[in-house]
DNA sequence: ATGTAAGCGAGACGGTACGTCACGTCTTCAC
DNA sequence: GTGAAGACGTGACGTACCGTCTCGCTTACAT
């Protein structure tokens, strides 16, 4: 009997809230201030403000992202990097994950929620992009997915949430290179040797 | 006049506060209550909490690291590497560090201080650490040192203080080979031909 | 096509609320509830607690009160007395009526209401006792009914509705004799000469 | 170590509050409200509403009325008279007092409470009133001096409480002549007969 | 008998107040 | 003057009701 335009308004002003001030100042009240709502129609939808941002993190992170294959690591590579940047770059997301990020540091639910919808998600990602790239030789079997996906997502979640620095067009092509160039090496070449024999070139 | 054990004690309870609730949801009060000491001790010391995590953070993040010359790029990575593991497995790190950082998306000071603090340190130690390896022929010239950042901390930053996911031994050294060679080919290939022609086929 | 077992019930829980919470407390939800009803037809009846009260009032304080001629201006004191004696020991009258006077002094059309309702039948049952009672003589011309019903009504009401204590019955007796004095010296004795002569006795 | 101003400022704001709204509307938002402090303040001294206006009404009604000796039963009266009706006069006690008292017919702690201070109040007044009258001879002894404070001030509370009728100068003159005739007529004459051998005829 | 209209209950809605708690500010007082 | 203690106003908590309003269901009258 909720009625649905309610349950919108009241979404968009956890977002917001949750963007201007963060999982720890965000208050019910506020949330219904925004929203124009009695607090009452916000609690008769959630129990708290954790089930509140968990089902909003869990919404929004559940939808699966498109994976195409573009024929080659670097390409696929490319794509993934120009997605997520897209996304980090929303002003939200930008202000959001990093807060629940840190927040999950402290809240259990709040960590496991997140490991499950986002960070699976990556994964799967990362599981994808490396078993294509194995195949069709790209990369020698064995290549670790996990690892490969720090490789990826670190440099530009750094670059966009931590350091908050811009992001030239031309860097994303220029991080894939070398991100495909680091995945390469990353196991054919375990041992010092192999890296400074490359780098003389 | 201010007592300096007063002073010490209320600066540890800041750090304690900020790993266990978080910046937005710090509070003179349970500040003055960790440390055994009344408000007031407090106000006399800082205007306001702002004030006083700042003047922490400028603290902690102005001790400049050690950067010696291992003799290679792979050692100095490994070794930059292992520094910034250290600091970001502290349990206090990983938890006031992101914290701070999410934060400084909504405060101008946090994000001006941290900025001069953590992040000034790492483009300067990124410098150097080129620097030297361009120095060396390890590196063509005019390799970026900012990009060359979020290459190093990036996937490191993002696997513990982000996924956090365990950190085994090997793992460091072989990040150390990704990024040398991801660096290596960053700017020596920055089209897809070289990124190709190097897959072991 | 209201329903008029509905309304009867509504009535009926209306009365108990008013007498349980008093007008301030009364509210709409408690007497729907008490009544087994919704709210809706509470609201098809009456427009606000207000109308529902007044509507009430008008009724019952609508019903005339017999007014015998007993013979005597005593006697008629004594049957006017006892029937306000059994009207104020109801105790939902003398929960109703002191709530709903008192309320009176901040709602100008409760107070109209009850002017209209109860005082006057009041002021018209004392100028036909007094009239009586000069027709007979026992009064002198002239006599003020309003004071009249002053004397009468006042210390029966302030005994049972104010002090809310007991009445015995030989109370009535020697109030209806005393108040019969009371009127007879009232007038004929404007100066404290005749109220000490008479003292002595 | 409450602050007196705090203290003042609310208990006015409570007076205010209990003539604008009543007993039953009073809240304690309301009256923070008003007296332009937080509810914490109210909460630190009173813990309940009941407890804020349990103490005001033994604060005003303790405090102890005159009664001089006039020298004769009718002095007495009139000098009776014309202080309650002052204090029924006032618009706040005029709205108050009887609000109070219809909330006592809920409310055993109010009634309690305006047993013990207003009502013993006035009994005393009654007994000291008619025993001096007993003593100079103008009343017989063994007159109920309960009965006697029904007659004194039932009158006037219904007139300026209940009616609200105006009260003009000559009333009380008179009033207090009768209530003279009545007392000395009360009990001098319990039967019939003597208040008819009294009428003017 | 079926359709339409109105009465009805249920309950979601935006409010207000509840009594509690925690907080930053400010005052008071002991040392 | 340095502290602790704590009263102050503020504001959020989660709950309980309130008057209003919107729903379907049902009842009953007219087709």
């Amino acid at each position: 009997m909720l009625r649905g335009e309610i349950t919108t308004a009241i979404r968009q002003a956890v977002v917001q809230e949750l963007a201007a001030a963060g999982y720890g100042r965000l208050s019910i009240e506020a949330v219904a201030r925004r929203a124009g709502v009695g607090k009452t129609a916000v609690y008769r939808r959630w129990s708290s403000k954790l089930d509140m941002v968990l089902e909003m993190v869990t919404d929004v992170a559940g939808q699966s992202l498109p994976m195409p294959d573009t024929g080659s690591l670097r390409g696929d590579l490319e794509f993934v990097l120009r997605i997520a940047a897209r996304a980090l770059r929303h002003p939200m997301a930008s202000q959001i994950i990093p807060d629940l990020l840190a927040e999950a540091a402290r809240n259990p639910q709040i960590a496991h929620t997140l490991q499950d919808a986002l960070l699976a998600n990556q994964r799967e990602i990362g599981v994808r992009l490396i078993g294509r790239a194995v195949e069709r030789g790209e990369l020698p079997p064995g290549t670790d997915p996990e690892a490969a996906v720090d490789l990826i997502v670190g440099p530009l979640y750094w670059r966009l949430a931590v350091a908050r620095a811009p992001l030239p067009d031309a860097y994303l092509s220029r991080l894939a290179a070398s991100i495909a160039a680091a995945l390469v090496a990353g196991f054919a070449a375990p041992t010092e040797r192999d890296v400074d024999s490359r780098a003389p070139a």
